[in-house]
DNA sequence: ATCGAAAATTGGGATATGCAACATACTTCA
DNA sequence: TGAAGTATGTTGCATATCCCAATTTTCGAT
């Protein structure tokens, strides 16, 4: 009678299956929830996330937990949580440079992420082309934009296609701007540490009227092992701070054109009080 | 020098854009990093979600929210609430027809999402090509597995690219076995309802060695506009009950393998203890 | 059947969150 | 300019959750 009431006690790995099977019916559980399904302590519960937390099966919250973002990385996250602000504001002034009708290509990153939540956010009328599914998705919401995701073999720790595959399907597109990130700037131009990626971001480049690197203050100085872009064939640098020492004689030497989305020029971001009426 | 260290106050309307920004990028966030965030207190963004959530935006926890759609749409949500056991056997299930070493192309919908999900937590060693952006990100998370994506347009109805480029790619690619959902199963045959979708699973169907469905009950006996195989031409069918009346005599007529996942031959997902020992 | 390890429960103190009432700042409009 | 209305901040307290450690139960193996 006891357990013809009770389902049974389910064991920690069948206990683990249900949590993931609750999961994907909503994007959220509750630790007392599950532990009053399950008959079990919260105690139980908890741990049990604790440890599915850490295999990166899901992720905790206080009170509960979340499905695991799918596309969604450790590593990006974290990354995503630092300079946010000056990304935030970067993205914004970057979007600021496209106008309606404009075809452009968008490079994985977490900086063009937030280009490209910018962009959908203001509903601009562009067409797109990218290699990261993030961008692709964020840029898809809006119904303004137009998106094109390009082949390949899908990269997981950037949630991007890349290959042979993608360069081929990049060049056979002529568009008006390309906005690419990197991970460092320094006197030897534009560098990458992923490879793959350097390829991808070189193609956009060859077939982009107008080349655009959003790559904020924090890159200044770091050189990686590809190279993507030397100093003089930068179109437009946007960052957040102007760059100084030789990094920055080294740019002014050219003709790059540097943008900075200090909290000045853009006001879309900044506080400063419209003019005392 | 105060406004010159936070970033600017942001408005009620802007606010709430960003808590449906930031979850579309996690499923899952936080009251306290949001305050934090934004520079407000917990208690105004506890506010914003307080009203989001009567709006039906996003759904509240304890300590947070989560999207009311991680990056998915609506639609594609509420049918993911729907019959979510049967595909999930469906799912485990089509994923055991796989062997280590195979190729396969995946389509696009919920179940074929759930095999997928499968795959990817069997650790099969597999190489697929997908046109759909949470496909790949789900089986990309398994390191066994190779993916490739298709090019095409960006469809946000259900996170896929589509069109001719998507058709021409998958037609460079001969699999073993390919995996289908479908709208609708009748005496027609196997049938969509959204445009573009047909063309890319009878290419799939061309370029596959093995031809497996994964139509789940309760879409027998519906016919929608756009046919993608008769119903000789449906290698396997995958579902979770045998088809009757004129459907199923149908379907016996010809040389279609038919695979019930029902309760018993799965035992993954069933809570069937294993033979007392 | 017994033993040992793993799993689960229990209890309690610390912390986080929620809620409601009130105070303050900002905006709008006359 | 000033008053009304809205948005936000603050405070205090109830509640929920977390974390830790000790204890008990369960399960598998010999």
């Amino acid at each position: 009678m006891i357990e013809a009431l009770e389902p049974r006690r389910l064991k920690k790995v069948e206990r683990r299956e249900q949590i993931l099977l609750e999961l994907r019916l909503k994007p959220h559980v509750r630790v007392s929830e599950l532990a009053s399904l399950f008959g079990v302590t919260t105690e139980t519960v908890r741990r049990d996330m604790e440890e599915m937390s850490e295999a990166g099966l899901l992720n905790r919250a206080h009170g509960g937990a979340s499905a695991a973002a799918p596309g969604i990385h450790r590593d990006m996250d974290e990354r995503r949580l630092e300079r946010v602000a000056e990304r935030e504001r970067l993205g914004r002034f970057a979007a600021s440079l496209v106008s309606d009708g404009e075809t452009v290509m968008i490079d994985a990153g977490t900086t063009t992420m937030e280009f490209a939540r910018s962009l959908a956010f203001a509903e601009r009328r562009v067409t797109a082309i990218t290699n990261s599914l993030q961008v692709a998705m964020v840029l898809g919401q809006s119904q303004a934009a137009q998106v094109r995701l390009a082949p390949g073999k899908y990269m997981q720790q950037e949630a991007a296609v890349i290959g042979t595959e993608t360069c081929d399907y990049l060049s056979g597109f002529n568009v008006d701007a390309c906005f690419l990130g990197a991970a460092g700037l320094s006197e030897a131009g534009v560098t990458e540490a992923v490879e793959g990626f350097d390829a991808i971001k070189r193609t956009m480049l060859r077939q982009s009227a107008a080349r655009r690197f959003l790559i904020d203050s924090s890159k200044f100085g770091r050189t990686y092992l590809f190279r993507i872009a030397t100093c003089d064939e930068i179109g437009t640098l946007v960052t957040d701070a102007l760059p100084e020492g030789p990094l920055g004689t080294a740019i002014r030497d050219t003709s790059t054109e540097i943008l900075v989305a200090s909290a000045g020029p853009v006001c879309v971001g900044t506080k400063r009080a419209p003019a005392p009426r």
